[in-house]
DNA sequence: GTGAAAGCGCTAACAT
DNA sequence: ATGTTAGCGCTTTCAC
């Protein structure tokens, strides 16, 4: 099912057909109608590798994420798609995996290579990845703009984040003004590596509660990954390890609401006995009771930061390699 | 950067170069060295648009979906995305909108056309829409194969789906056991609409409650939108109505976690004042205390029938066309 | 073992 | 207003 059948069934030449199809040139009513009939009638729809290659910008700027099911993704995923779709573009995701899997450098080169032969105009990058691993991108994105969100700082590309010291600070000091002396601080993915995304938040943190003399413990939970039993047991053994806390910091909503729940079976009395803060504004912490504190990242702001930056580099024009947008604190309950 | 530029490179024919690309044909050692460093020199990639265009198969299913955000789908879409790249294919994803938005009707089939213009080899519906939308869906599919999870169920289309019968009345039976008299059900979206979907799970759950004399009230929610704050206000009326109730089953997880909070911040107590069951099995489940008794889907289960019954398709094997996989019974603690 | 040439479905000059 | 033709980047006979 080509143009040409549809050509022929129109009784005209698929140079028509085309200028039907893309509305450009000069037609007559009657041939329009003639070829728009042909179309319906075989049930005709263009195909979009041969327009691809005869030079149509067909508009798509890839995505590469590691896990749908993770809120704080999907979230920012379902955003960067709004916005997209309000620029007339569309997204293709490619799925690399978490940096805590098997041959994520593999799956993450990948990711990328496979936007790239589809020919993307852009990518936006989410993705968590060790730096090497991400040089190593960057280098395939030679000519094709790419923007890193709430992923790894590298300071060659552009990158879209949250003020994740502001975050760090705010939670620091929102736990002080709640009479805390004595926190945990369970700190999320990379925190090991030397990179500025979760490092800010946590190094942050700590810096501001030694400041005011409290005491900070912290943890590390590696990966992304939504494993809820390995986020438990990390959990529980916080618990035992610091009977005497009095609150706790921890770097994504759905940690925190875990530690909610399980502080709670435990006995404790929230925000009474423990204040606990999470980190991400996603709609987990108004599933829980008492409702999550935490600090929110502006999701549609980085969708629309991240989109516009990719847009206007794909157009040639300069950017800001930078863009940083404020976190706020979310009062709730358990603080 | 074309095969030429690495053929004219590596002082071979582009026949050549493609040769090495594929491992087709025979190559002398030396041959594929020079023409493997001129890519790699080069940072060639091939072009997707015309390896399709020339008749490569490129092994996409396209996934038609509605939110990324929603843990339901998102669970299910990561399931699908994992056997489909088992299978050595990947996933080309087209988000449509949910039935309760403006436009949802062009929005799906504008999905289809998308996916069908990437000249996708199967596609996996899993997006709620009305009947007659989902014909014309099915009109433009007449030579690509697709599958129905979890969303309508036609006659004419292949559908994988959990048995939601059973489901129901798991839930009823559950609520009875532990002694409820009078209870409450809200029903998903499209609960209005004659499909077999949300109906089964909220017919048979009522009439199964009927059955044993427990009466039973209907709510409905309509679109699977994460719009928490219309559930927490339907949630307000439904309890606000219903002082004397001592269940409810609700028909998605969020929804019932919200439920829980929601009681437990009136003062009831769970599960001895009342139970709440509901429905799914996402992780949001666990989250919550106290922990949510639900049924769950097995997503696993259905992401491997949907991509097994599109793939033999494609295959042109028969396959049978409706594939129901049972669901369980979670008990929690709320219940 | 390697190359030349045709063709995939479409668009875009360049005619007429 | 409409048709002819030459590619786009790749794969694939068919030759040598």
């Amino acid at each position: 099912m080509t143009i040409m059948d549809v050509a022929e069934r129109a009784g005209v030449s698929k140079t028509t057909v085309s200028r039907v199809l893309n509305r450009r040139g000069s037609l007559s009513e009657k041939t329009i109608k003639k070829v728009e009939d042909a179309m319906r009638e075989l049930g005709y729809y263009p195909n979009e590798h041969a327009r691809a290659l005869s030079g149509v910008n067909t508009k798509v700027i890839g995505v590469v994420i590691s896990a749908f099911n993770n809120p704080f993704h999907s979230e920012l995923l379902q955003q960067i798609h709004k916005v997209v779709r309000q620029c007339d573009y569309s997204i293709m995701i490619a799925a690399a995996s978490d940096i805590s899997e098997e041959k994520h450098r593999e799956r993450t080169i990948g990711a990328v290579e496979y936007l790239l032969s589809k020919q993307v105009n852009g990518i936006i990058f989410m993705n968590h990845v060790e730096p090497e691993v991400f040089e190593e991108v960057l280098k395939k994105c030679q000519s094709t703009p790419i923007v890193t969100v709430l992923s790894i700082l590298s300071s060659n590309a552009p990158a879209v984040f949250s003020d994740d010291r502001q975050g760090g600070i705010l939670a620091a000091k929102h736990l002080r003004a709640k009479g805390c002396k004595k926190v945990v601080h369970v700190s999320g993915a990379l925190s090991g590596f030397p990179y500025r995304y979760v490092d800010e938040r946590s190094y942050s943190f700590i810096q501001e509660c030694e400041k005011y003399g409290i005491s900070v413990r912290n943890y590390e939970y590696s990966g992304l990954k939504m494993d809820i039993d390995k986020m438990q047991s990390l959990i529980g053994r916080i618990v035992s390890e610091n009977l005497d806390m009095d609150g706790i910091f921890l770097s994504n909503d759905i940690f925190a609401a875990q530690c909610v729940t399980y502080a709670h079976s435990l006995g404790y009395k929230i925000p009474d006995d423990i204040k606990i803060i999470g980190y991400d504004g996603t709609y987990i912490g108004t599933l829980i009771d008492p409702p999550l504190s935490t600090i929110q990242q502006d999701f549609r702001g980085l969708a629309e930061a991240a989109v516009k930056t990719v847009l206007d580099r794909i157009d040639g024009k300069e950017t800001g390699m930078k863009v940083m947008l404020p976190v706020k604190l979310i009062e709730r309950k358990t603080t």
